[in-house]
DNA sequence: CTGAGACCTACAGCGACTGTAGCTTCAAGC
DNA sequence: GCTTGAAGCTACAGTCGCTGTAGGTCTCAG
């Protein structure tokens, strides 16, 4: 109803409307995420209306950081709709439960890096910084953040944070 | 002074007091974050204390989230006691920074999941589940997550929540 | 008809490990 | 001295979700 032109669109039209890239449309094509398109004479991918809603759907499942197989199950649910809706709930509420459990993880760290950082003379040499000699600091009985993380099974996937220092 | 004697470490054994695994040590050995060891006759490595103090100061680095290039950096820092701190800390905050970002984008993360999730009914079917309603919407004007992000460049990595859906 | 740009396949690389296969070495017990 | 099982060795593949590259083909405007 909304834009009513029957929708033929190549991968990189495809793309911009999504916000996809154009090598990620082709990765989700081949692990089997999205559907072989038709191709025309020339070999080149032509979508459909049914393409572009699966990959928006991919897409904003991912933004809420749904993993890739917890979106294949989405999409095979939403694909039958007298399923019951209690696994998509389940599935939800697990998402829930992680992104929780990494703020609570990110939160620690967060203290013990201000911690690092609150009385820091930023004049002095290494001899007494005290970044590196709490990173030196090997009994560090103080530290907060990997005793709380065996319960919910937190993955090292926390740390990939990157950082770039030119 | 605390435990006096005089360490020679296996392999197993530096990985059983510092918690690393043994082929995360080989791994920071491959790729030049710890120094080659000695070896036995038999070709088995030999660690000393000042490995172990090394393999300490990476650990506590990696819990506290910072990436092997900053942990690098830190390590060729923390070996010049009259080097100027400032870049130690600039690390340091950077990478709090990055932290606080994360914190930010998973918060956002969380708001719409609860509200995918608030007022759902767990006896329905696919058909009015709210779940995959909210996803499939690809209008979602009500989206808080991915439009603020541009400013920090966060990175895609806030993703990877293994979710299991057994 | 030509040239630029979009498209094609196939594969390598990222970060930070983890796991496997197929071997050798070591320490303890008999 | 011999056996046995754990622990060590190298080398390489796999994880996750893409992203980038090389080297070619197609399409469409001028």
């Amino acid at each position: 109803m909304t834009g009513g032109r029957a929708a033929a669109l190549s991968i990189g039209s495809l793309a911009r409307e999504t916000g996809a890239k154009v090598q990620t449309i082709r990765y989700y094509e081949q692990i089997g995420l999205l559907p072989e398109p038709a191709r025309t004479a020339g070999n080149q991918r032509v979508y459909g209306k049914s393409h572009r809603d699966r990959l928006a759907f991919i897409r904003h499942a991912r933004e809420l950081g749904f993993p890739l197989d917890a979106i294949r199950e989405l999409l095979s649910l939403s694909d039958d709709p007298a399923a019951p809706c209690a696994t998509a709930d389940h599935i939800a509420r697990d998402q829930l439960a992680a992104v929780e459990a990494r703020i609570r993880r990110l939160k620690a760290l967060k203290i013990e890096l201000e911690r690092m950082l609150c009385d820091h003379a930023r004049t002095g040499t290494i001899a007494d910084c005290r970044v590196i000699e709490v990173l030196a600091d090997h009994s560090h009985g103080h530290c907060v953040v990997h005793h709380e993380e065996a319960e919910a099974g937190a993955e090292p996937a926390d740390m990939a944070a990157a950082v770039k220092t030119s």
